[in-house]
DNA sequence: GTTAAACCTTGTAGTCACTACAGGGTCAAG
DNA sequence: CTTGACCCTGTAGTGACTACAAGGTTTAAC
């Protein structure tokens, strides 16, 4: 370990994962990252296995993993049970989710869609959309 | 207005517009519904109109919209000032809204799709998807 | 050597839209 | 008259942050 990767503060990992600084601490508090070193200062001093376990995390939530199940993910990681079954068993589930919320959202837009098709958008006193909300 | 219609209690009122107990409760502390007439113990007892109220914020958030947008709407119904020009206003920029998520959660599952397919779901120790998360 | 900016520290409170109690009071049926 | 279902209040919890306030540290410039 070069003294270069153990000189990172939390604003420096912060840039660099593209994770705020405020939610690094976040992360500590609900214990997804260990607490760090400290320097004299009493400043944060985070190692580079920190930032690949902080970019590990970000890219989770790319994909839209909960903070659950990220915990599930790593505790995996940590505990070197990786096992591809439990890992595709989280992954699938999250994608049947994902599908879900997606299907969700589709209905809402074609409703709200035929609702504002309805309607003009100019100036008048009655407005379809309204009008279908009161009384749909 | 008819006694019936006078004496509906929190319960059937939840009962009859989908909405839970405690979401009314709630609607009123953020006033979205104003507070209601008590009987003589103290009950709440909701008028048609506040059913029909409860109804329209019901499928608001049907189709998607957050509270604060619903306060907008009923503002306008409020003071008789609904205008199309508005309503559309709103109703477009929550498809615009709806339009992003969706796109975001389409990316998310392509992204986890093609992690996923690299996986073969084995017990096996070495998994492609927490390899991926790792170093991508 | 000092000073100012930019960073860091802590704890706490706010966001959104509910949901879940605890500890009581009221009402309707049998 | 008792049982059980409903209702009342206030408060605290959820998830995943975000935004302070009130101070301490570091670093760069002058």
């Amino acid at each position: 370990m070069s003294r270069s990767t153990k000189h990172q503060t939390r604003g420096v990992l912060a840039q660099r994962s593209g994770v705020k600084a405020e939610t690094i601490r976040y992360y500590e508090k609900v214990m997804l990252l260990s607490e760090p070193d400290r320097n004299g200062g009493g400043y944060r001093v985070y190692s580079e296995d920190d930032y690949q376990r902080l970019c590990f995390i970000r890219r989770c939530r790319d994909v839209g993993f909960s903070l659950a199940e990220i915990r599930g993910l790593l505790s995996l990681v940590d505990g070197d049970q990786v096992s591809c079954e439990q890992v595709k068993h989280l992954a699938d589930a999250h994608l049947a989710d994902i599908a879900k919320k997606i299907g969700d959202l589709k209905k809402m837009q074609s409703t709200l869609r035929e609702l504002s098709s309805n309607c003009s958008g100019n100036d008048v006193p009655h407005c379809p959309i309204i009008e279908a909300l009161q009384s749909a």
